[in-house]
DNA sequence: GACCTTGTTGGACACTTGCGCAATAGTCCA
DNA sequence: TGGACTATTGCGCAAGTGTCCAACAAGGTC
């Protein structure tokens, strides 16, 4: 039978969610064309009638997932006054999004880097849209006077990447490390590199 | 014309020669066994009368190029006596190893990892090797009191993942960071971990 | 109602992949 | 020299890939 047929704006975003479901089920790079028709309930043919290639259509999937997780992050921030109560919140809202398979996406998306031009783009943007979230927060903290730190944006970009590189290590291969232990330590960290004395930010709550 | 017949070790390890090369050159999920033949020039049936699946050369050629980076590190660390030295050691051929292509093979490992079975394996225990390798020293050096440090295995889980994730950003996507910074940072934050003045590990030289 | 625009189909195409297997050729020993 | 052993061949197979396109059908317009 034949799909509903649907506005070319609407097709877009379904063939997007299509493709994110599969990705989040097999893997970037398991990710094929049929797979993401089937999971449309479509013909294959429609997806290459609004993505010129599967390299476009990943990217925009990968982004799709991307954006949800830092806007989640970014509103769920918003929502605090405080910049370390900021802090506490971003940290409680990116291990969530790390949890499960969000986080073998960016695996994925790294690894893939190197052989897909749209991939490496969009990867390239959301490590920095990540990153510049952090920086704002630490660079208004240092405005109240809540954090000491000379320089936000090396602080941020040092804090994801040991976050990044923690978590590698939990999704990857399931090492001894727990996502607890990723938590605690990168808020430890966070905590020196922002001036503020040891357990400030801690106890959040459950994880 | 038929290639020189050799004895199975041999064989094995030409085998895994050629196939490490196509991986620098292609990356990990882009390996074939027709590659990996004529690299080596042969036929692909030869490749696999030595390894009974893809899966198992991929780790088998992964596993020796982590490995020849492991064992230069740690030789090199060797010859230093003083703990404070072998760490300004790892550092520096730390750095050097993760130059270029062989940390798009650490990538691709992690990325692959949830796939391939055997990369998994591999890809954990030479990860732990590498922990392991410098907590002996983090330990060595609170025995002798050149360091501080409560919590040597942590420690140097959070110094590795520092620098895997600042690395990751450098080779993923071209990023601000460059490697001097990467590499300027990481011995920073051992510093403060090894309860080291700062600047004490620093100025190794040219990088 | 007829008509045209356009979202949608489903298969063809050319290519690649890992893998298996009978045939072949090199090497060493009796 | 002959024979056995085995490393090596090279093609075939089945399953998969992204991409393309002529045909089809659903919607809106007159």
């Amino acid at each position: 039978m034949m799909a509903i047929r649907m506005s070319p704006t609407e097709r877009r975003a379904a063939i997007v969610d299509a493709a994110l479901q599969v990705m989040l089920r097999n893997g970037m790079a398991a990710t094929t064309v049929r797979d993401v028709a089937e999971q449309m309930g479509s013909s294959s043919g429609l997806v290459h009638h609004y993505f010129a290639s599967m390299d476009e259509l990943l990217a925009a999937a990968f982004e799709q997932a991307a954006m949800l997780d830092l806007d989640a992050t970014a509103e769920s921030m918003q929502g605090c006054a405080d910049p370390v109560e900021q802090m506490r919140s971003f940290f409680g809202t990116y291990i969530r999004a790390e949890q499960d398979w969000a986080f073998q996406l960016w695996l994925d998306a790294w690894a893939e880097a190197s052989r897909r031009p749209a991939v490496r783009v969009t990867s390239q943007r959301l490590n920095v849209a990540w990153q510049q979230l952090l920086a704002g927060v630490i660079e208004e903290g240092v405005g109240t006077g809540d954090f000491v730190c000379t320089d936000p944006p090396g602080a941020s970009w040092r804090i994801l990447s040991l976050l990044d590189g923690l978590a590698l290590q939990t999704v990857a291969h399931r090492v001894d490390l727990d996502r607890g232990v990723v938590l605690r330590w990168s808020v430890a960290y966070a905590e020196r590199e922002l001036g503020l004395t040891q357990g400030s930010l801690g106890a959040t709550g459950k994880v």
